[in-house]
RNA sequence: GCGCGAGUGGUGGAAUGGCAGACACGCCAGACUUAGGAUCUGGUCCCGAAAGGGGUGGAGGUUCAAGUCCUCUCUCGCGCACCA
């Protein structure tokens, strides 16, 4: 196809003046800021600035890639474009934008190839950075690249164990309800050691962990989707080993109170909250019928007690054997390891047949003083509650489940609703045959049952959450190694030590073989030179999770070159805390764009760190992100996921090659809202090239571009600097606009502003045809309304934007240049065009003068004549008058 | 099963409760052209020659007025899922 406009010779020339410029540059306190720069110009600061008097900051914040070895995916840069757009922006507007970028360089694909080929894994990470950068930077996005980060450079994970060290060193202090350090916990004179590591934020289990074989390494229950790891779908099993955890169970009730004070979409707030998974309940102790030690479980119906007519441990429990009798013995021990056998998958597809054995003992209703039997059933877990349940099978599915499978009791002791039937009931009633209970509606129920229970020493109010601690290290090579080395003590036992602050960066040994050891043992273990400290120590060769690198990154943005600290309080309290200026209310990032698929993991990691960091004092605000954006998923052009096996994925390089990055970014933000699934369209594509081709067109004189084809064509080499002879279109003159050209840009100048702060980059762009569908039509086209026009259309398209400005202007670059304002006396109308209505159905148009009493315009819209012929006869009961918008005639 | 979100032309999608279909793709016709996969002009929800009528997944309701609000229902997408 021809080429709508030189835009292979235009961006690449623009690329290079933000970048050699710093044009993005973003200034923090303190920065000496040159006086040539378009900031400085813009604002009239120069020199070193302190925090009061930089202008507002808006930090914009993409969720950072990994690099992978696929290069960037055509859904990276929805976001990206998203985001650029809002700090050009907000640029205009006047503030300091933060919008930075960073590779989130760890992670198992890099270290898969290098066990398959030897290649170590910070060369293909390298190489991949590469190809990221280059295409990212091809898009012509507005970073300040100055801040680039990458999580595998010793420079930022010195950082990143630091953090850990902090996590390691404090304890959650209950009373407070924050974080503290170690120090300050009370400890008992004896076992001091091992109680202050029963309370820190980082501590080791050994506690069953989800394995996964095909990868080498365990996972954490975030990353374990349906019995399979979430990467690359391989079975995982459950398996005893020690652990590195992170206690992120004590904020559990912090992570659901903070989602009220954010700005996240519901949906996204939603699957926090059903993650951390909080339910109100009671314990109620039930004894042994022969005596022995009482068995708690979880309820959060303590309300039907009176039904309860057998009860379920896991099969896990630690109970379980002491309580089974003889005669039940073997049955039960067939059982566990039939359970044990199965993998999650399994326990999960299998869910619909329901499996236990009777254990031959009973426990006694705390109530009613009922024998009741206690069975073992895989629908029990052991991770949730206490791993026992009292069941109720008149008012729980799966206790119905259970007991019609095994032909246990069910009592009704609910009554429903009138009209519902009872058995299986689940919803709030009345209490029945549940004596000192009975009529009560079911909350009532609840308090009065839990105080009972309280009074007699039997039972409590709890509160459950689903969120276990976060499984925090792996056996992998390509990760984090954790500051941590483990020293003999005079038992011979191990005991782990934190490595001083000024031993970091702990950098990992290089190794040529990045397999797990035969006995198991994490790949580090190989470096024994590296693992085996003088005095018998050794170092920990478990490394940290993907996660841990993202989880505070953004913070390193605001200071990505202190070698001093992870962040300077300064940068911190500036980028992240409420401003000095007091203009902003915004806490901490002032928005964030990513995809959903990180709405429970690094969403949730982040920020738990960064309230740590809260209590600590590292940082100022308790929230890390304060508006956080999804962007929905681009489908393949056959409304299918892209992906390789279907062969409809779209390479960006193949659309930026035929149509430039301006058409690229503009079609990305054209589909559809950001926040929607939409489908991939390359003629749609084509469309958004045009209307650049037409606003190219708009400004450049034919004559000279059809001699600089030729010229290029006969010269072979393609010559940027022939860009220069390209002219400006005669028909854009230096004159005053007309009334009508004013109200074009002016409408235009309107919705994209409003569209902007709405976040709708479709409809601003939809605002932008309008006004070149308009202007091409122009005999003259006044200058100053051509270069607003360009100042909306920078955003979207900056490389074209800047370019043209250029071609009618000496000023160096638009980037800064202050966004136009809208007149509203610009389009104020004179005479307004009313829809006429009879009964709801529109009949005709009036034209009567802007301002006119309602008055004026019912006798307008009862003078037509069509309006009169559909009334005809009848009566007219109402007349419904809304000034500037529609008259409506009831008849 | 539970929780979110969405259903509008041939397609992507527009519409503070106030003219449904902006803008674009596609298609049709025309102009300019040696040519067109370039560009420009016009048309394009459905039925109807027109007048007019119908129309936002379906059924009700509120209202002078409903794509928009309420109730029920169907379909699709996403998330969670034996969580006691």
């Amino acid at each position: 196809m021809r080429r709508q406009y030189p835009f292979h010779l235009i961006e690449p020339k623009w690329q290079r003046y933000w970048e050699t410029e710093a044009v993005f540059r973003a200034w923090n306190p303190g920065d000496v800021i040159p006086a040539n720069h378009p900031f400085a110009r813009r604002h009239g600061l120069s020199g070193a600035v302190p925090a009061d008097r930089l202008p507002p900051k808006y930090y914009i914040l993409d969720m950072f890639p990994y690099p992978s070895g696929a290069g960037l995916h055509v859904g990276h840069p929805e976001g990206y474009t998203a985001t650029d757009i809002l700090a050009r922006y907000h640029r205009a507007l006047g503030r300091n934008v933060l919008h930075p970028m960073g590779w989130d360089a760890f992670g198992l694909p890099a270290e898969q190839y290098a066990i398959r080929t030897g290649q170590h894994p910070r060369k293909t990470t390298e190489a991949n950075i590469t190809v990221f950068r280059r295409q990212i930077k091809s898009l012509g996005f507005s970073y300040d690249w100055s801040r680039e980060i990458d999580t595998t450079d010793p420079r930022y994970f010195k950082w990143t164990q630091w953090i850990f060290l902090k996590l390691y060193n404090s304890w959650f202090n209950p009373a407070s309800g924050n974080a503290e350090p170690i120090e300050t916990l009370p400890c008992p004179a004896e076992n001091a050691d091992a109680f202050r590591d029963s309370k820190r934020l980082a501590y080791v289990s050994h506690a069953p962990v989800w394995w996964c074989e095909e990868l080498g390494t365990v996972l954490a229950n975030e990353e374990v989707i349906d019995g399979k790891s979430e990467v690359g779908g391989f079975p995982v099993t459950r398996r005893p080993m020690r652990q590195w955890m992170l206690r992120i169970t004590a904020y559990a009730e912090r992570l659901l109170a903070g989602l009220e004070k954010i700005d996240w979409s519901e949906s996204l707030k939603e699957m926090q909250r059903n993650w951390i998974g909080r339910s109100e309940g009671a314990e109620v102790q039930f004894s042994l019928a022969g005596g022995g030690q009482a068995i708690t479980v979880f309820t959060t119906r303590p309300d039907t007690l009176f039904g309860a007519t057998y009860m379920v441990l896991a099969p896990e429990h630690a109970l379980v054997e002491s309580i089974t009798t003889p005669e039940q013995h073997a049955a039960i021990v067939a059982y566990k390891a039939e359970v044990s056998r199965k993998s999650d998958l399994e326990r999960t597809e299998l869910a619909h047949d329901k499996t236990g054995v009777f254990t031959g003992a009973f426990a006694i209703n705390p109530v009613n003083n009922e024998k009741i039997p206690i069975w073992i059933a895989d629908y029990v877990l052991a991770t949730y509650g206490t791993g026992a349940i009292m069941a109720v099978p008149g008012h729980d599915t799966r206790d119905l489940e259970f007991a019609r499978q095994f032909d246990l009791p069910v009592r009704v002791v609910v009554q429903a609703p009138a009209g519902d039937e009872s058995i299986g009931f689940l919803g709030d009633g009345v209490s029945a045959d549940s004596d000192f209970l009975t009529g009560l509606p079911t909350p009532e129920a609840k308090k009065k049952i839990t105080a009972w229970l309280e009074e007699k020493g039997l039972g409590r109010k709890t509160v459950n959450y689903k969120l276990r601690d976060w499984l925090f290290s792996r056996q992998r090579y390509w990760g984090e190694p954790f500051p941590i080395v483990w020293q003999p003590g005079p038992d011979g036992q191990f005991r782990h030590q934190p490595l001083p602050e000024s031993a970091l960066p702990l950098q990992p040994p290089p190794l040529t073989d990045f397999k797990p050891t035969s006995t198991g043992e994490p790949p580090l273990a190989r470096a024994v030179e590296w693992v085996e400290l003088p005095g018998g120590a050794r170092r920990e060769t478990n490394t940290m999770p993907q996660w841990a690198g993202s989880c505070w990154y953004y913070l390193r943005f605001t200071d990505a070159r202190n070698d001093h600290e992870f962040c300077g309080p300064a940068a911190e309290k500036y980028w992240m805390g409420t401003e000095p200026s007091g203009q902003s209310t915004r806490p901490g990032v002032d928005l964030y764009v990513g995809g959903t698929e990180h709405a429970v993991l690094h969403l949730l990691y982040s920020r738990f760190w960064h309230n740590v960091l809260y209590d600590l004092g590292c940082v100022s605000t308790p929230e890390p992100f304060f508006k956080l954006i999804n962007q929905g998923i681009i489908l393949g052009d056959d409304g299918q996921k892209m992906s390789k096996a279907r062969g409809n994925v779209v390479n960006p390089d193949d659309i930026l090659g035929e149509y430039g990055a301006d058409a690229f970014r503009l079609y990305e933000m054209f589909m559809g809202p950001l926040e929607m699934v939409k489908p991939w369209s390359t003629k749609g594509v084509e469309g958004v090239y045009r209307f650049l081709g037409r606003v190219w067109r708009l400004f450049i004189d034919e004559e000279s571009e059809t001699k600089f084809e030729q010229s290029q064509a006969a010269g072979g080499a393609e010559n940027p600097a022939a860009l220069a002879d390209i002219k400006v279109s005669a028909v854009i003159k230096d004159v005053p606009a007309t009334p009508a050209q004013l109200k074009t840009l002016h409408a235009c100048i309107k919705k994209v502003t409003e569209d902007m702060d709405g976040f709708r980059f479709n409809t601003a762009i939809s605002a932008l045809m309008i006004f070149v569908n308009d202007a091409i039509a122009w005999e003259t086209r006044p200058a100053g309304v051509m270069s607003d026009f360009l100042k909306l259309l920078q955003p979207f398209a900056p490389h074209l934007a800047e370019e043209l400005r250029a071609k009618i202007s000496d000023a160096p670059t638009l980037a800064w240049e202050p966004w136009p304002r809208f007149d509203p006396a610009v389009l104020a109308e004179d005479k307004v065009e009313i829809p006429v209505q009879v009964n709801g159905k529109l009949r005709d148009k009036i034209v009567v003068a802007a301002g006119v009493s309602p008055e004026e315009i019912q006798a307008a819209a009862l003078a037509s004549e069509k309006v009169q012929q559909f009334i005809g006869g009848n009566q007219v009961k109402k007349i419904v008058v809304v000034p500037k918008r529609l008259v409506n005639i009831v008849v």
